[in-house]
DNA sequence: GCTTCGCCTGAGAGCGCTCTCAGGTCTACG
DNA sequence: CGTAGACCTGAGAGCGCTCTCAGGCGAAGC
């Protein structure tokens, strides 16, 4: 009942270093620099060392392991909801793309992923608690530029995935150049009616991609046949309902993503229309939802996956200097959408 | 240079609670106490506090706070790759689902999400580490069986989403169930070839739905017609192309999961059939890919949403019983791949 | 007026680990 | 044989916060 600590041998407490280091019969400043595998321990109390780990089966104590140390191996992802509810990040594949392009990069480093989700108007104070909480970075997945730029203010290891602020980081892909491309290339089989359906308003790749088929349709002198969607699959169905109606004469659709192309491809069919024969398509992302759909979408990829491990990297490696820019293309996928 | 510590007023060193409690002019102990609403502290001394924290833009330390009072305020989920690399995560749904399905309950609790992906024959060194260091709870989006005991014995505080042993408590669908219900559906309108394309052997979602699937065709005395797929679109195609292939007569499939049925339904039209005309499919899942098919899928749906915030509730309550079980019902959803 | 009780408050002991720094040992060299 | 230098090793001071516990103070009871 004294003031010793008494821990029975069969414990079934989790062994600490200290447990390790008397075990060994060494300090826990040795134990720590064979268990970190760090210079300036012998041979001979190196093997001690590891045979009490072995025989304990001491597993470090993260949390204080970076209490101590300042660093956290971990990494933080940032996801804006622009649609209603958890529903966006349920259903549009992007999100899944990031994290899958994260994880072997981080996994290589034995560092973790952590995810938080705000809503687009959520409290900033929710954003400043990420921010100063921020492990080895943040990752911004499709934040707006004011968000960016206020996580970057209190957190420099920042990297964004879209469109963002000039002082903040980012890796990012051609958006206007996709979207210009993908026109041109429906211009080039024929297309004349060469309408677009845009994704939300404050969403910054879908700002990119606007901008993007504007330049293109100015350029072609074409008429700008624009309806708004919401980068969900129902957004691109009554988009395209309303596009038909407006404009029957449409013989193209340029749709700022896959999932909405799939709700537009349904549209068209239900309008007696059959894709590519009266109207051809091309998507934007080339996520799962582009070989889904009947006839499989010619669309223009983002290399998700990519960015995403090349956002991380940057992260592991330091401190990306304000204003990094890392520019990845936007390459044509051809496959069953387009005509000819 | 002496021993002080040394920290300039304008600092862009983080305050720390120390920092509050000085400029409140009180203890850390109150600092906590009111920071952390916990009572035990006077009126006036709080809104002192309140005010140094709003002066100094105080953010606690989470990390400190999780070594302190060895609670950790995160959840962690593992993910298995079934598939070969990340792909697996890239591109199916369900993944996405989890995580959107937990995340508006841990924020209510202001709680993070880590994401842990492992091979499926990854070192159990690693399932060791994430069950050691978990924090409030583990979520185990799709393990095998015997893995999630391993985790269980480590930690307890653990919840498979997916079929499991029978000590580890589970939040489950009726896989089974579903799977026979959606033969009866088909044999109901009038089909009598009804064949089904499989998950991953290993699989244990995969593993039941096979099971729905065989006790159904055993007590509707029809023929079993199986091909194996692994989870994903193109084992989908590939499956169905054999199907057909070696059952020219079949009239409808069951297909374990949606990705696979849009492989699917692209082998069977592009084998001149159509859906549902001349075979009916059912999926399973009711994810996104179920609506961007055409026609869009009739399935069973998996409430993996809810599935995975009952998962995170039961976490955030304490610690499951062992063997404590949860049932959700797998319902028909119907569209337009099924005839009549 | 004195004791009892209850409520605040702050001192201080950790949580488990990292990392600096002083001291100790050993080898090589003059 | 003395000494500089290289290399180990362990003591101990934190990292920022939580939480127990003892002491202080005022009100209530006798």
């Amino acid at each position: 009942m004294g003031g010793m600590k008494v821990r029975g041998r069969m414990s079934r407490v989790r062994p600490t270093i200290e447990d390790v280091a008397r075990a060994a019969g060494v300090s826990r400043a040795t134990a720590s620099r064979v268990i970190n595998n760090a210079p300036g321990a012998s041979g001979p109390l190196r093997a001690r060392v590891s045979a009490a780990v072995a025989e304990l089966g001491y597993q470090p104590n993260e949390t204080a392991r970076a209490l101590a140390s300042g660093r956290q191996r971990a990494v933080d992802v940032v996801a804006v909801t622009y649609g209603p509810g958890p529903g966006w990040l349920a259903t549009h594949p992007y999100f899944s793309r990031v994290l899958a392009g994260m994880m072997p990069v981080l996994e290589r480093v034995d560092a973790q992923l952590r995810l938080h989700a705000v809503g687009l108007r959520s409290s900033a104070a929710a954003i400043d608690e990420i921010a100063d909480n921020a492990g080895l970075g943040v990752v911004l997945a499709d934040i707006t530029p004011a968000l960016a730029v206020r996580v970057h203010r209190r957190c420099r290891r920042t990297v964004s995935l879209v469109p963002t602020a000039p002082s903040v980081p980012g890796v990012e892909a051609d958006n206007i150049g996709g979207a210009y491309a993908a026109v041109n290339e429906l211009h080039q089989r024929g297309c004349r009616r060469i309408a677009a359906i845009h994704g939300p308003a404050a969403n910054p790749c879908a700002i990119d991609r606007r901008t993007g088929y504007r330049q293109a349709v100015d350029a072609l002198g074409l008429a700008e046949l624009s309806a708004d969607g919401d980068f969900r699959r129902e957004g691109g169905y009554h988009a395209a309902q309303r596009l038909l109606e407006q404009h029957p004469d449409i013989d193209a659709m340029f749709i700022a993503c896959d999932l909405m192309a799939a709700g537009a491809i349904q549209a068209i069919t239900a309008s007696g229309r059959r894709v590519p024969h009266d109207i051809s398509i091309i998507g934007f992302d080339d996520s799962i939802a582009a070989v889904c759909t009947n006839p499989p979408l010619t669309t223009m990829r983002l290399p998700v996956e990519d960015m995403a491990a090349a956002a991380t990297r940057l992260l592991l490696e330091g401190t990306p200097s304000a204003g990094y820019r890392q520019r990845f293309p936007v390459d044509l996928v051809v496959r069953d959408s387009t005509c000819r």
